[in-house]
DNA sequence: CAGCATCCATGTTGATACTG
DNA sequence: CAGTATCAACATGGATGCTG
């Protein structure tokens, strides 16, 4: 732990984080609103079934997500983030803002590419 | 682009930041002084070449790093941070701060067990 | 010193079909 | 509705040997 210590950390963080769709997950839970299963599939509409449910699994495994059960036909299954997830906000937040800088920087990089090519 | 733009921008922001290494790199190269190749390898004891080699470039092609070739025998290359990689420092710092109180919590857990199981 | 090339092990995600 | 199970594809990382 000693001649490693930063790492350690950053990995923990990370692996809270990563998986290709957990950050869309906490963001959508990070609104406020308990979300069904379906609710959750139909805001992201590009995830299959296995990986919401697998990811929704490890952020419950991590305490950042909430599952509750209603034991009725048809079932019905609500998640929510935790108190401890809401801890998470702050990350999520500068992440997208500097996702969304990046990805404009990037666009305007383009943009002058393209630009030089005609001049 | 409209019916995702949350994803986007956490995508983005993520891949430039996960890749096992990718975050000690930068942290290591935060501090602020340039780092040869292999002062990277001393400090980051576990990495493996091919892996340095790989993530340096990556960061290098997204301009969060830039890469000083010194022409002579034997050679030398320095790495340094851009001002633009510097703007990730937040996120760094968010991260890690997270990443602390989240392994601490997780030990804390663990001794909770072992409490429990001696009562 | 600072790499590159090759091959291989593992982990992560996707596609598809099925169920209480 | 809210999953599970299985198989296949792809991405990531490691080990090793070689080079200007």
């Amino acid at each position: 732990m000693q001649e490693k210590p930063a790492q350690c950390q950053f990995v923990a963080a990370l692996d809270s984080i990563v998986g290709k769709w957990k950050p869309i997950i906490l963001y959508h839970l990070l609104q406020g609103e308990p979300l069904r299963f379906n609710e959750l599939r139909r805001l992201i509409p590009d995830i299959t079934q296995r990986m919401l449910t697998l990811h929704l699994r490890e952020l419950e495994e991590e305490e950042l997500v909430s599952r509750v059960i209603y034991p009725q036909i048809p079932p019905k299954v609500e998640y929510s983030i935790t108190e401890y997830g809401k801890s998470l906000s702050p990350i999520l937040e500068t992440l997208h803002q500097w996702g969304k800088a990046h990805v404009e920087r990037r666009q305007l990089k383009l943009e002058n590419n393209e630009q030089a090519k005609t001049d």
